[in-house]
DNA sequence: TAGTATTATCGTAATATTGCAATATTAAAA
DNA sequence: TTTTAATATTGCAATATTACGATAATACTA
C-alpha cells in the first residue's frame, strides 16, 4: 500500500521515526549542514550550494522546518533562519535514548 | 522524479541518511525495540508482536539486516538473530557526531 | 520420505517521496 | 507605484516505499 500502519505503534516509536525521515534524505543533511556552518543566519545561496533547484531546496527546507528544527522568519524575500538548538538537542537526546535503552546482550 | 541525486552530495551525508532511513518507519523502531527487549536470539512471534503480516515484516527486517544491525542466521527454518551492537553504536556515534558537529550560534 | 512450520520471494496495488518547470506570492528597492 | 529579487505553491512525472496474498524455499520432525 505504501501507507504505514502508524495506529499499531507507539508514540515513541513514531516520533523516532518521523525525526529520523527528517535525515533521512541527503540533500536535507546537507542543508543542516550548510546552515550549521554559517556564522549568520543570511542563508539565501541554498540552492547554489546543494545544487538542486529553488523548488526542491523549498520542499526540503519546509520538512525541515515542520520537525521544528528550524527558526527564523520564513516569508517573502530575503529568508532569514538557522537551527533551532533547543529542538535539535532534543532529538539528539530522544535519538540516544532510543539507542541506549536498545542494548541486546545476545548472539 | 522521486529518484534522490546523490551524487552531489559527500559520502558522509549519504550514509548518514541510509542510517536515518532505517528508523524512517515505526515498524522498523519496533522491530528493534522488541528485538532488543529479548534475552534470547529466538525472534519468532515478530509478527504478532508488531502486527504486520509476515511478508511485511520480512521485508522490514532485510532492510534492517542490510544496513548491518543485526547479526545471527538468517536463512531456512527458526530464524535466530539480534541486534549487532558493535555496528549499532557506530551508527550512535556517527549521529551523533553529525549532532554535535551542527553547532549553529545566531539567531 | 512426507508432512509441517518458518522465512523469503514474487507480483501487484496503493501511497509517498523526490524533482523541476511554471507560476504565484511576498517584500524590499528604485 | 513599478520593478526586482527571493521564496512558496502548483502541477505533474518518475521513482520509491509500504503492505499483503500467493507461493516458493528451507529445514526440522515424525
Amino acid at each position: 500500500m505504501g501507507a504505514s500502519k502508524t495506529e499499531i505503534h507507539t508514540s515513541v516509536q513514531i516520533e523516532i521515526a518521523e525525526i529520523a525521515k527528517v535525515l533521512s534524505h541527503p540533500a536535507r543533511v546537507a542543508i543542516l549542514d550548510y546552515i550549521s556552518k554559517q556564522d549568520a543566519c543570511i542563508c539565501t545561496d541554498l540552492v547554489d550550494e546543494i545544487g538542486l533547484s529553488q523548488p526542491t531546496i523549498s520542499q526540503h527546507l519546509q520538512v525541515i522546518r515542520n520537525a521544528g528544527l528550524l527558526k527564523g522568519t520564513f516569508e517573502g524575500k530575503r529568508l532569514c533562519y538557522c537551527i533551532d538548538m533547543e529542538r535539535f538537542q532534543e532529538i539528539q537526546q530522544l535519538l540516544n535514548q532510543f539507542f541506549n535503552h536498545t542494548a541486546a546482550q545476545c548472539c
